[in-house]
RNA sequence: CGGGGUGUGGCGCAGUUGGCUAGCGCGCCGCGUUUGGGACGCGGAGGUCGGAGGUUCAAGUCCUCUCACCCCGACCA
C-alpha cells in the first residue's frame, strides 16, 4: 500500500487515558481506535494483523478436519434457559435487549448453547459423527471492568470450535490433536518459546481444563511452570495434591506471570445430556453426544503479541503476522522515486506485502513511523542506491543497514526472520 | 461492585490562597527556506474548562449531583 493514498495515521503523543503497553502502542501506531472503554475498532493495519492471525488459526483448524461457519450475535432466550445460563446470577456478563414485540434476546457472549442446539437438529446418527465446527465471532460481554487495552474488552474477536464425538475415546483423540494444533498456532504467531500448556480449573464437568499461557510480565495470571516438561499449573488449581497427581515436583516449578491465549474444555457427555443432544449408535441405542470446546481470543492474542514484542521505538511484529513485510522508504528526486516504484511493483507482484512510504515528508518521520509500526524489514531508496542499483535494508531490531543487490534483497526478505 | 485517580482547542498538558482578554507543546491551514532520525521562520484557524445545579461582587479554581476514562481489588464455564 502506498501511504500517500491510504488511511493511516500515527501520532507522536502517547494516549493519556491508556496504561497498557498494547493499547498505547497500537493506538499510537494507528492499528486500533478506541470507541469506549473495552471497545476498540480495528484500523486498516490492525485489521491486517487480525486477518493474518485468523488465517494461521484457520489453517490449523481446517487441518483438524473442522468446518468454518458463522453463528449469530443475537441469541434466543429459550436456548440458554435449557442450561440455566440465561439467568444473570449464573452469567454476569450478559448484554440483553428485546424485540419490538417484547421478546427478550441476548447478545452472544458465548455460542456454546446456540451451537449445540443447531447441531442437534442435524446430528441424528452415529454416521453423522464425529464432526467439528468453528467460527470467528465477535463476543459481547458486559464486563464489570474492562482493562489492559485489547486484552480484556467488552467486545472482542474469538475463534471458538466445538467438537462432537460418539465416545469419550473419540473425544480424547480429537482433544489431543487440537492441543498440538494450538501449540502450532502459537508457534506460528511467534509466541512458541513463551507459551505453555497449563492445567486450569475445569468447570462443572471435568477436574481440569487446559489453558495455553504465554509468559509475559504484564500477564494477568500466575502460573507454576516446569520448563523442562513444558507444562504449567495455574495458581487457581495449584495444590500439593494436584502436583502429585500430575507428576510435577514443587522444586522444579517456577512462579511466573502469564497471559491466557487459549482455553480448551472436555465436557464428556454431560453437556449433551443436559441439552438433550443424542444420536443413535450402530446397535440402535440412543446415546448422548460427547462435547469438547476450544477457544482462542484472536484480538486478545494480538494484544499479547504487541505486549510481548516492542521496544522504545515501537512495535516489533513477528513476520508471520506483521501487516506488511517491508516498509519501503524513498528519499530523493525522480530517479529515486523511479527505483522505489519499481521495487514496490516487483515486491508486490511476488506476493510480498509492502508499506510504501511515498509521502512528501522528511526522512526522519518515515524512519520513525517504520519503527513505530514495527514492520520487519525497512528498505531505503536514496540517490546513492538509485545510482549504484543497490538497496539499503535493515531488520527492525538490527542496529545498522546493509546495501544489497536486488536478488540478495529479495532472498533476504523471504528468508528466515532476523 | 468496593477503593483510588483524572476530565481544560484534534492530541498531550499547565493554570498559585477563587480575580482581569484561559495558556504551552504537538498537530492543522497559508507563504518561504529545508530534506538520512519526527526541521525552521513568519502569519493564521481552533477551547467557555465533561454535564447539570449551587455558593459568591466574581468560578477552570469552592460545594452537591451526574457522566466518562484510567488503575488496584473482586469477578472472569
Amino acid at each position: 500500500m502506498r501511504l500517500s493514498q491510504t488511511f493511516n495515521k500515527t501520532t507522536k503523543t502517547i494516549p493519556g487515558d491508556e496504561q497498557a503497553a498494547n493499547a498505547k502502542l497500537l493506538i499510537q501506531a494507528g492499528y486500533i481506535y478506541k470507541e469506549m472503554a473495552g471497545v476498540y475498532a480495528y484500523l486498516p493495519l490492525g485489521l491486517k494483523v487480525i486477518e493474518n492471525i485468523k488465517q494461521i488459526v484457520r489453517e490449523e483448524m481446517n487441518g483438524l478436519g473442522a468446518s468454518e461457519l458463522l453463528m449469530t450475535s443475537l441469541q434466543a432466550k429459550d436456548v440458554w434457559e435449557l442450561t440455566g445460563r440465561w439467568d444473570d446470577d449464573k452469567v454476569d456478563v450478559w448484554f440483553k435487549s428485546q424485540l419490538k414485540n417484547g421478546t427478550e434476546v441476548g447478545f452472544g457472549w458465548s455460542h456454546e448453547e446456540p451451537l449445540m442446539m443447531m447441531i442437534s437438529k442435524y446430528v441424528k446418527s452415529y454416521r453423522d459423527l464425529p464432526v467439528s465446527v468453528y467460527q470467528f465471532q465477535t463476543k459481547l460481554r458486559n464486563e464489570l471492568r474492562a482493562k489492559s487495552g485489547i486484552m480484556r474488552g467488552r467486545e472482542f474477536l474469538m475463534k471458538d470450535m466445538y467438537a462432537f464425538s460418539r465416545t469419550q475415546a473419540e473425544l480424547d483423540e480429537f482433544y489431543e490433536r487440537t492441543k498440538q494444533a494450538y501449540l502450532n498456532v502459537y508457534k506460528k504467531v511467534g509466541l512458541g518459546p513463551y507459551t505453555y500448556l497449563t492445567f486450569a480449573s475445569g468447570g462443572a464437568f471435568t477436574q481440569f481444563s487446559h489453558e495455553f499461557q504465554t509468559v509475559t510480565d504484564s500477564g494477568e495470571d500466575t502460573i507454576y511452570l516446569d520448563q523442562n516438561k513444558g507444562l504449567a499449573v495455574n495458581e487457581e488449581v495449584y495444590s500439593d495434591e494436584v502436583l502429585s497427581q500430575l507428576g510435577l515436583k514443587k522444586e522444579e516449578l517456577k512462579e511466573v506471570r502469564a497471559s491466557e491465549v487459549g482455553n480448551i474444555f472436555n465436557f464428556g457427555s454431560a453437556k449433551g445430556e443436559q441439552m438433550d443432544v443424542y444420536f443413535t449408535d450402530e446397535s440402535g441405542q440412543r446415546k448422548p453426544v460427547f462435547l469438547s470446546s476450544y477457544g482462542i481470543g484472536v484480538s486478545r492474542l494480538m494484544g499479547v503479541i504487541a505486549e510481548h514484542f516492542y521496544d522504545e521505538k515501537g512495535l516489533i511484529w513477528p513476520k508471520e503476522i506483521a501487516p506488511a513485510q517491508v516498509y519501503l522508504i524513498s528519499i530523493g528526486d525522480d530517479a529515486v522515486i523511479k527505483q522505489a516504484d519499481e521495487l514496490y511493483n516487483v515486491l508486490t507482484e511476488s506476493g510480498v506485502a509492502v508499506i510504501y512510504d511515498d509521502r512528501d515528508v522528511r526522512p526522519g518521520e518515515k524512519f520513525a513511523d517504520a519503527d513505530l509500526m514495527g514492520i520487519p524489514w525497512r528498505v531505503v531508496i536514496n540517490s546513492e542506491t538509485a545510482t549504484n542499483g543497490k538497496y539499503e535494508i535493515k531488520g527492525r531490531t538490527e542496529a545498522s543497514p546493509v546495501n544489497l543487490a536486488k536478488d540478495s534483497l529479495l532472498e533476504k526478505i523471504s528468508g528466515p526472520e532476523k
